[in-house]
RNA sequence: GCGGCUAUAGUUCAGUGGCAGAACGCCGCUCUGUGGCAGCGGAUGUCGUGGGUUCGACCCCCACUAGCCGCCCCA
């Protein structure tokens, strides 16, 4: 911070500088705030690390070429939301290159986790994370060109169990907690599978047979997905089109019977957890690198149209589309801004209020001559663990209890008398007593 | 990227082609070491930005920007 010393004159005739704001689809988060984002974080993190997860923090930009390759360059996100620029080479020695602000978290853990060779482990790796993700699109309530994710992958080579059913029913299990603990009530998991990538070859051609004949009849957007990506035409919330849709193969009748028993075996686990779902055979997910085992978690609470609170899946061949060995692996990412959002609408339906609590104290200097002291009484009082506020001796008392009872749980009154006995007037504004309390005795006093 | 709605005080919102408003909040006083209630008083602001129409625009028109809703997409 730096203090102007001699402020310029303020002219009239000086246009005003246009106010700087957040750019569009971004936002700042104020103290009002983030007491509620600390608390899912912290909520997560801990529930990760029973899990056996530790923290992972990759670059929040990559090349370009790691999202074409390991997202999907067909997909919307790689081929029309990244934020991408051309990184101009500044020495001979270094190359130009495109780069791409993240805009998930998956293939730069994937990328991360074939660099440092953690497959070589041979442990099976458990990685999580929470942090800004970037998307060009049109911001809408729950959806943010800046948002955050907090995401986990499992992964690793096959032998160390990385293609287990009971990794996926694992994931599931533990998105269920959290959702739980977070006190989010109304979640739906929608559960299906996609099958592996053979699979999806032979659904993919049944699909497009079974809409030649009959994409016609459909909206235009059905009709360019089912030329695109017929997947796609199954998450088509087109209401003229639904009985169509419905006609039309489902994926479980292609799964292979590995990809059936593997996907049987997932349920089963889930069952013996008591976690509920839903299968819903026209769940399919965006991302290109996705096989067998989708999910989604929707709220009701909110969200309004952006229901989905997170999703994620199984994506078994990502590492070797990104140049890597065979390590199958499942993850999510979790919408923490839709989460918030959530807890927040909850919250008011309550009545219950998200604000961060009371301070344990404010300490009121009666006059500027006590502010010394004033300062000295919080350092103390805060190094024993107390949150604690001060005055100011300018402040006229009355000042000093609205400021305090807006801001802490009792006032310390700090006069002539109390800096001369070092016995100080306290009252609690709950229970409006007052009483005097020796200096020494302050901090078990205030607890 | 497409369509719709919206933008006025710190906040929530009224408002009329002719002086910019209310409530809450904020500040002061009544009240010099005991607040919250009450009474009285006070300050709020480029009426989102830039153009246009008009004698005159916060109001009508256009563009832009941003937010919200839906689509698309996704978390």
């Amino acid at each position: 911070m730096t203090e102007s010393t001699s402020p310029a004159p303020k002219s009239n005739k000086t246009p005003a500088r246009p106010t700087l704001k957040a750019v569009r689809g971004t936002r700042d988060l104020l103290p009002d705030q983030t007491p509620l984002w600390n608390h899912v974080e912290s909520t997560a993190r801990a529930l990760f690390a029973r899990y056996g997860f530790g923290e992972i923090r990759t670059p929040i930009f990559e090349s370009t070429e790691l999202f074409a390759r390991g997202v999907g360059e067909e997909t919307d996100i790689v081929s029309k939301e990244m934020f991408t620029w051309e990184d101009r080479a500044r020495a001979a020695s270094e190359k130009a290159q495109s780069l791409t602000l993240r805009p998930e978290s998956t293939a730069g853990v994937v990328r991360a986790y074939i660099e440092h060779q953690l497959g070589n482990t041979g442990n099976l790796q458990k990685l999580y994370y929470i942090g800004p993700q970037f998307r060009r699109e049109r911001p809408q309530r729950g959806r943010y060109r800046q948002f955050w994710q907090i995401g986990a992958e499992v992964i690793g080579p096959q032998s160390s169990g990385s293609e287990s059913p009971l990794r996926d029913a694992e994931i599931l299990e533990m998105l269920a907690s959290l959702l739980t603990e977070l006190g989010i009530r109304d979640w739906r998991l929608e559960l299906n599978s996609v099958g592996s990538a053979e699979d999806r070859v032979r659904y993919n051609a049944a699909l497009r047979e079974a809409l030649a004949p009959i994409k016609h009849q459909m909206c235009e957007d059905n009709q360019r997905r089912a030329e695109t990506n017929p997947l796609r035409v199954l998450d088509s919330k087109d209401e003229a089109d639904q009985a169509l849709i419905n006609t039309l193969p489902k994926i479980a009748d292609y799964l292979s019977p590995e990809s059936k028993a593997h996907f049987d075996q997932v349920l089963a686990a889930l069952d013996a957890c008591g976690v509920p779902y839903h299968l819903n055979p026209r769940l399919v997910r965006g991302l290109d690198y996705y096989t067998r085992t989708t999910f989604e978690f929707t709220v009701t609470t909110g969200l309004g149209t952006q229901n989905a609170l997170l999703g994620g899946g199984r994506y078994d061949g990502l590492s070797e589309m990104l140049g890597g060995p065979r390590a199958p692996g499942i993850g999510f990412a979790i919408g923490e801004d839709r989460l918030i959002l959530t807890l927040q609408a909850q919250a008011e339906a309550d009545n219950i209020s998200t604000a961060a609590p009371k301070l344990d104290a404010y300490i009121a200097p009666l006059t500027p001559a006590q502010n010394p002291a004033a300062l000295s009484l919080a350092r103390e009082l805060r190094a024993a663990g107390l949150t604690v506020e001060v005055g100011d001796g300018t402040f006229k008392l009355r000042k000093s209890f609205d400021i305090a009872d807006t801001l802490a749980r009792h006032i310390i009154l700090l006069g002539e008398d109390e800096a001369a006995t070092n016995i100080l007037t306290v009252k609690t504004f709950a229970s409006g007593e007052q009483t005097k309390v020796p200096r020494a005795k302050l901090a078990g006093a205030l607890r």
